[in-house]
DNA sequence: TCCATATTTCAATAATATTTGAAATGTTAA
DNA sequence: TTAACATTTCAAATATTATTGAAATATGGA
């Protein structure tokens, strides 16, 4: 991962707003919400919203798809992985701290998306 | 961790001098590093490091000390931790996703700071 | 086709963050 | 105590980001 990515991923998250789209996200699990939903949930005006998923998504922390007349918006895990790898690799020059674990969330791509 | 606090650590990660600032401080481990060693090795101003240093500090992801006439500033892995915590934890609702590992880097406060 | 719903785009405004250089502070050593 | 070094503070200029409301786009159903 980028440095620049990095700073891109942590900045998508650095923001009231959009830690708490992310976090909805996240607790959704990969079904996602609608954008409606997630202005339901978090209060964020329609626009303000937009504004931010987009911002999430360019960092690709969020991905969406097309269901009807709705789009729905999902936690990016892989992302989300690696920018917590990224930021706990290099630790203390590489040998002397604890083995690092990088922690993994597997979307099971079940069901859901219809 | 609150949101408010995650917000604040995020932020202060998510900006190019700071990563970069961080990422020296994290790899030189717990001995950390005097404020005039991270300009040398990142190319921050003096007055721009040391506002980035306040920021970094403010969101508690650096500490300092005074040795003679530097100041030397080290990464705080327990922050750091904590934070990667907040970003796993609650995923997928609580149960569909594989196990979180925390990651730990103890610090093994050994040599060094004099 | 026309209407209602869902979301995005746009432009303007407001708020925040970053960088710079000069001056101030504090520390050591001669 | 003075000189030299390390770091921080300050104020101003610049750049970046967030919020708003109105209008535009796209979809599904009557």
């Amino acid at each position: 991962m980028e440095t620049k990515t990095v700073v891109t991923a942590l900045a998508a998250l650095a923001q009231d707003s959009r830690l708490a789209i992310f976090r909805a996200l996240v607790q959704a699990g990969p079904a996602g919400l609608a954008a409606g939903r997630i202005s339901e949930l978090t209060g964020i005006a329609p626009s303000s919203l937009s504004f931010h998923l987009k911002e999430l998504s360019h960092a690709d922390m969020v991905s969406s798809q097309q269901a009807g007349r709705f789009v729905i918006y999902s936690a990016n895990f892989a992302t989300m992985n690696a920018l917590l790898g990224f930021l706990t690799e290099n630790c203390c020059g590489g040998n002397p701290c604890s083995p690092v674990c990088t922690p993994a969330c597997e979307p099971e791509k079940s069901g859901a998306t219809e």
